[in-house]
DNA sequence: AAATAATTGTTATTTATTTCACAATTATAT
DNA sequence: ATATAATTGTGAAATAAATAACAATTATTT
């Protein structure tokens, strides 16, 4: 068996690698706009702010190399980290909650990947049915399990407020949702074939605050 | 010199543990809004969704210890995490973009820590001008840098368009803040004696998505 | 009063992630 | 043609973070 493919080619990347493979790619799709052809590990280390070593590192376990003495590729690397990352049939997203952080969302996330469709806003308020955003059309909450069949919705970001979290985690999963992006800052409890990340603003907020503090204690 | 107390007590702690506590914080307040007055290693571990190990390892690094069998003491522990996390004089807080996302922020961290004042809202948008969110005034984003002199910001949010973060970044750090949390996907490059957390949420997505896609080889 | 059970605090261990250090490769300069 | 310089890919080392393992403590049960 080849072991040694298998293992640079097909395990699973660890989470800190994905979200960088996820920058380097928003960053190389900009410099191929301005039609460079080659980047070198400490160039984009520089734009992302990271070290040169750190890059080398996460396009090895992507198995892709350079081009002696020209960097790598960019065209090519914007397309083998699609080959890692994306769900080649693509995958279809949902937001529930059309207040102002779903709808800052639903600006923000619809067609920046070509693989990752909005296909549902959903929002309780029923005098919200039929409102587009960005081309996306809102539902009431009702229909979520609905929805979720009939376009095949396989990751549901949660921006609803925070009383309402834990009904819609579980309407998700019941409905068979595979992944979760959770706004708010209640912890969920999901079964374990369901990928969660979850994201609090008031933590990212309190840390900084607290390095703040920090930093002026020198 | 009381090397060990030093130690325990005075040490900068790892980001992580800072996230945890800030997630303890936020779970024991509504414990006291229900009156419970004690509470175990494993209980708080379970609403967080993590190991009870490592709830007591973090209160190891405040030096916080437990009523024998009667587990942490909620309102004491709540106090403690206040001292090493907050500020003791408070800290100002200012927006910058106040799009949706801006606003939404503005409307969640407004009034959430009694020492994290959102104080000042800024858009480019010049009708903007005297608008109150959640009862905080928008000022002309030419107004910052005497904002932040005289409102004494030390940290800024950046909700602005990706195009201008970092004109914005630049103006913030040039007036002297202190830290920035950063919502575009625009990589910022700020001296190292200001605390920079980078949130993007394109990256979220996409690391929801890759876990998914894995998930389902299984 | 001895045994049992619950719970902590901490050391030791393991696992994950990052950085160091350097041989290998080859374009470019001398 | 040789030396120099640039750059990579990766094993080894270092650092950071999480987990396990367990002695210590004491309330409760027998």
């Amino acid at each position: 068996m080849v072991e040694f493919l298998k293992k640079k080619n097909m395990d699973t990347l660890p989470g800190k690698t994905v979200e960088r493979l996820s920058q380097y790619r928003r960053r190389l799709l900009n410099l191929l706009d301005d039609n460079v052809e080659y980047i070198f590990s400490h160039e984009l280390a520089e734009i992302i702010q990271i070290s040169a070593v750190q890059v080398r590192r996460d396009l090895m376990l992507l198995g892709f190399s350079s081009v002696h003495r020209k960097g790598y590729p960019v065209e090519k690397l914007i397309d083998v980290i699609g080959q890692r990352l994306d769900d080649k049939k693509g995958q279809n997203v949902a937001i529930i909650g059309m207040g102002n952080l779903g709808t800052a969302l639903a600006s923000y996330l619809n067609g920046i990947r070509p693989k990752l469709k909005i296909v549902a806003l959903f929002d309780i308020d029923k005098t919200k049915e039929g409102m587009e955003i960005v081309g996306v059309k809102c539902y009431p909450f009702s229909d979520l399990g609905k929805l979720i069949k009939s376009k095949k919705i396989s990751i549901g970001v949660i921006t609803v407020p925070q009383s309402s979290a834990k009904k819609v985690a579980g309407q998700l999963v019941k409905n068979g949702i595979k992944g979760i992006l959770n706004f708010t800052h209640i912890p969920l409890n999901v079964p374990s074939n369901v990928s969660l990340e979850e994201y609090d603003m008031i933590t990212s907020l309190e840390k900084v605050a607290y390095f703040v503090k920090e930093n002026q204690k020198k």
